[in-house]
DNA sequence: GGATTATCTGAACGCCCGTTCAGATCAAAG
DNA sequence: CTTTGATCTGAACGGGCGTTCAGATAATCC
């Protein structure tokens, strides 16, 4: 028995990807096996080989996808004009972003070791830029006098480091929701970085 | 032939647990065999399970290890006195230990989900002490009046995100030193979470 | 409705895994 | 100098690994 009945390249292929991403994330590349991915697909191992020329490959390409997505998705975001207005549009996209796609920022950091090398220079590029633009709303702030930063490279690691935590412990349905969470650490990061802090009411 | 001269517990043992720390940071947790770390170490696969039970027990022992380590450290520190002070201290001993072990900082982070669920929660629970002794420093400041945070517990992971953070980029020998990053940090931390932020020269 | 082609099965390939254990070896104790 | 006990070897255990591929099946095309 084979090909039943509706399965098609179009529907096993992404199912493919987003088993292999749950359970990447779940329990670690190293950790997870072919035949794992092809059971929870309802499929036998070889079967994904048609979707994919091997493991390798099907990590890459998530971590891949998700780069793309987040550089795409990023550039989407209208101009906001002033570099505090960009570093806040950028702050609260971050976090959304993130929020949407937890598997795949959480193996986006913790897989990078399990890229071949070539595979890692190209995430790592990516990440990179994703970085850059950041460090260039900082130096454009700088530059007008709103930002007080001496090192805006080191500046964009520890923003960005900040942000990407909420992924750590946020959960749908506790204490406060996200727009609250968006709003505390646009707060943080407005102060860690500006030359004149916000100012709060009483 | 067994027992080559001068090996003992004592000797075989440490090696044991700094390859496999090595190992399981450079490749993950699963990805690194028993017969990896005992090739490394200068013995049979067979001899590592006179010093660990088994390979879940090595990883367990290992994040046990140094959340014992991070606590420890972090209790002998001097009194500082103040809030501003004690957070002063809290970030830039952060920074230092941190650094200091990179391969156990990173393990982790990373290998958490390789634990057995009991493990877990063990060092969950170990990881949770060390957040909430930033967190009581914030609520004290706040009392105080130094500090303007509305969530000390979200401000605390915040902070800790982002000190950690400097393990992902800081290498030796880098434009800046380590106490200039230190610097840098504990100036973002401060104007972050302080009532008045620090006055700059010029 | 017969031929074509994409899709999948099921078995096999060589290899490595964590763990156990009887027996060999050697340092230390008496 | 013998005995003891800690330490290690080397082989084995059952099992899972990534990947390949001939052949079976079913959707599609003419």
């Amino acid at each position: 028995m084979a090909r039943t009945q509706g399965s098609h390249s179009d529907i096993t292929g992404p199912r493919v990807r987003d088993t292999a991403l749950r359970l990447f994330a779940r329990h670690g590349y190293a950790a997870v096996s072919m035949r794992q991915i092809a059971r929870e697909v309802g499929v036998q191992a070889g079967a994904l080989y048609n979707y994919t020329p091997d493991k390798q490959s099907l990590l890459f390409d998530l971590l891949k996808g998700h780069m793309d997505d987040l550089l795409a998705a990023h550039a989407a975001q209208p101009d906001a004009g002033a570099p505090l207005a960009e570093l806040e549009q950028f702050a609260r996209f971050h976090i959304r972003f993130h929020h949407d796609r937890p598997d795949a920022v959480f193996i986006s950091y913790m897989e990078l070791r399990n890229l071949t090398p070539e595979n890692f220079e190209v995430i790592e590029g990516l990440r990179r830029s994703y970085e850059d633009r950041l460090e260039a709303i900082l130096r454009r702030g700088v530059e007008a006098g709103v930002f007080d930063v001496a090192e805006p490279k080191i500046a964009a690691m520890a923003v960005i480091a900040m942000l990407t935590g909420v992924n750590t412990w946020f959960r749908e349905g506790g204490r406060l929701s996200l727009p609250e969470v968006e709003e505390i650490y646009w707060d943080m990061v407005h102060r860690a970085v500006a030359t004149s802090p916000p100012q709060h009411p009483a």
